[in-house]
DNA sequence: TTGTTAAAAGACATCAATGTCTTTATTAAA
DNA sequence: TTTAATAAAGACATTGATGTCTTTTAACAA
């Protein structure tokens, strides 16, 4: 029921990016390191992958930073699991047997599915934009401590 | 929402004692490990584990092994986890913001406290008594391969 | 009592995720 | 064109979960 590190830097600093980058332009990794209180080259991999996978965009040289674009905002939360490569997390027998399926079932298959089925829904359809609350004065503190 | 590899060890070991005891008495860790497709000495520290926390019997010596006692049939899911430290599964922030709670609540965290405490009531409410299926004949194919 | 069996315990190895540090490549500004 | 800033990439370290091997402890049987 739990993510990867990874996933959780990733999703941070996407909202972080988008949030900020109202007010600024760029974001360099060292401020999105800091403000997230997350170790900076650590952070660096998993940007990378953000970038490469078109979730944000980054330009290097002064002034350089990352920045969102236009599927930033649209982009399903499941994208971070994809990112972090935990996609058996809705797939895989919580037994973690290899042949546990429809057919075979495990004794925990069919309580496990439903759950994990409703986690699926929920990270294929909660967007990025649906965890931005502009309104919200402090909005960065929420997403900020680690 | 994954749980760990000791955690299906624990499980499924517990079924397979529950169900191999009936024919035979005490089971040795010897066959548990060959009957699951399990490393031999890991499962060892594992059912070190539940003995210790009661959800099963040992005894030691020529035709000693593992068996059940009063509790292990009525030992809901949830000690398993206890069992293997993860308690945090249904706890922690999925972000894994240290102080996020219904005050400082960061942006997944009522999406994710709905599920959370749905796998939380699951592994609570189902004891091993529910997950023992005596009338599949086949019933041990079902926890035995890896 | 002695020997054998099997759990319990401990020492070390392996592997993947995470973290740190250094180097390289690219871009903008001077 | 040179320099500085910044992302990208690579080498290595750390840590916890997992796995292997050996030694110790306890219980039954001869």
């Amino acid at each position: 029921m739990f993510f990867s590190k990874s996933f959780g830097y990733a999703l941070r600093s996407v909202l972080y990016v988008s949030a900020e980058s109202e007010k600024q332009g760029k974001i360099p990794l060292e401020k999105i390191a800091e403000g997230l209180n997350v170790p900076r080259h650590f952070l660096g991999k998993v940007m990378k992958k953000l970038v490469k996978q078109g979730i944000l965009s980054s330009q290097k040289g002064p002034n350089g930073g990352f920045f969102i674009n236009d599927s930033t905002l649209q982009t399903p939360l499941i994208q971070f699991i994809h990112l972090t490569g935990e996609d058996d997390h809705f797939k895989s027998c919580v037994l973690r047997l290899r042949n546990c399926d429809a057919s075979r079932p495990c004794p925990m298959h069919s309580r496990a599915e439903q759950l994990r089925d409703q986690w699926e829904e929920v990270f294929s359809k909660t967007l990025v934009s649906d965890l931005l609350n502009k309104d919200q004065p402090n909005y960065i503190d929420s997403i900020a401590i680690l």
